[in-house]
DNA sequence: ACCAGTCAATACGCCACCGTATGTATCGCG
DNA sequence: CGCGATACATACGGTGGCGTATTGACTGGT
């Protein structure tokens, strides 16, 4: 009776944890209370069992952050990567890691929250493959639309942070993000600015400023 | 015999702390380990004396972090707001609330754990008053640059993101951050980008933005 | 029917921090 | 000189989290 059910349930319904219920649950913690929020006994009380289930699955706290943040990688990788690898146009490339980069509102505090956390050696590691995964795409593409190596690079960053940044408003003062057509507004005005389309010469002046200027008409 | 010295050291050589002395102490700590290292004996130990100190100047450790978050705001605005409303181009405007944003590393990390933390009813009045005035700042020359009141304020969020982005990308992934002439070309593409002018350089097609453009001959 | 393995409850000692209560030393000042 | 206010120190109880040790209950296999 009762294999391992596969319910995704947070309340009771099961009555047997695997090791990455608790990963899922410390990933859903460190979305809303940060890292320090991973506590064995309030995360023990939130699956309804105690802690000594807990050190049953894992050594201490911080095997259970390290298996977090793996669930974490691999997730960002499954989501971002996979659905982002597929286009082999350069532009619909960036606008599909934009769109990626506006992820749930769980996944932007997930990411941040880590990411704030990098002063730990161990998230550390976790979080520079990631970005560096998230810049190279990005460099990648804008390599393709024909920047020069450096170029790619900074535009790049540019749009990584621009990326980082909207996360960053839309948890902390989620007021100021424009709401339905406004914001479709806004985000279209900022993969215009940040992927100009036609990069014919490099070097030359920057080409998306020509289709930025013409408000109307 | 040792009246109480004006130096400004950050251990003992002082007497008598004041309660600005505790606030100021609180910010290096949030700037290190967010908000939750605002610990009342931690700082004790770090500024010489044992909590009996601590809770003569303040009620508790809210108190505190109220005090510190005043602190917090009164430098951001006087040395934001100062420095850049006396610059009556927008341009410029602009640029310096770039070079700004780009602060000491210290004032950066200050900024994002602050930030983080406005889930807290307290901290969030404050990361929202400083955010609205940054994005006020830059909506209004924004407009001085001849933008519609909509477009203004999307570039002042797009200008503000990347701002934030870029405060994030330094405290987690330093490396990934370009130096020296690098970095200097990096600011100046997303100026470029961020603040479309041509105006002065080209003298071209702006003709709303040349209108209102009085550099003061 | 029994046993080994799995998963969890309970109880314990430890430490860090909060807040309070109370003692104490120093300074200003009349 | 002495008194009150100031600016601490010391000691205490309480809470919450970590990690360990021990025990219990339910499982499938033989």
């Amino acid at each position: 009776m009762k294999p391992p059910a596969a319910s995704g349930a947070s309340t009771d319904s099961r009555q047997s944890l695997s090791a990455d219920d608790w990963a899922e649950a410390a990933l859903d913690a460190i979305a809303i209370g940060g890292l320090d929020a991973v506590a064995v006994e309030p995360l023990a009380r939130g699956l309804g069992v105690t802690k000594g289930s807990f050190y049953w699955h894992f050594q201490n706290r911080d095997a259970l952050l390290r298996a977090a943040l793996q669930l974490w990688e691999r997730h960002q990788i499954d989501e971002v990567l996979s659905k982002v690898d597929q286009s082999a146009e350069p532009y619909e490339r960036i606008v599909r890691l934009f769109k990626a980069a506006n992820m749930s509102v769980r996944d932007g505090r997930l990411y941040l929250a880590i990411a704030a956390a990098a002063d730990n050696p161990m998230v550390q590691a976790f979080v520079q493959r990631l970005s560096e995964r998230w810049i190279g795409y990005l460099d990648d593409s804008y390599r393709a639309l024909g920047y020069s190596k450096p170029q790619a690079r900074q535009w790049a960053l540019f749009a990584f942070a621009t990326f980082m940044g909207n996360l960053q408003i839309r948890r902390d003062t989620p007021q100021m993000m424009p709401d339905g057509a406004a914001f479709s507004d806004y985000v279209k005005l900022m993969i215009k600015t940040l992927i100009p389309r036609e990069a014919r010469d490099e070097g030359a002046d920057h080409p998306h400023v020509v289709a930025l200027r013409r408000p109307g008409a």
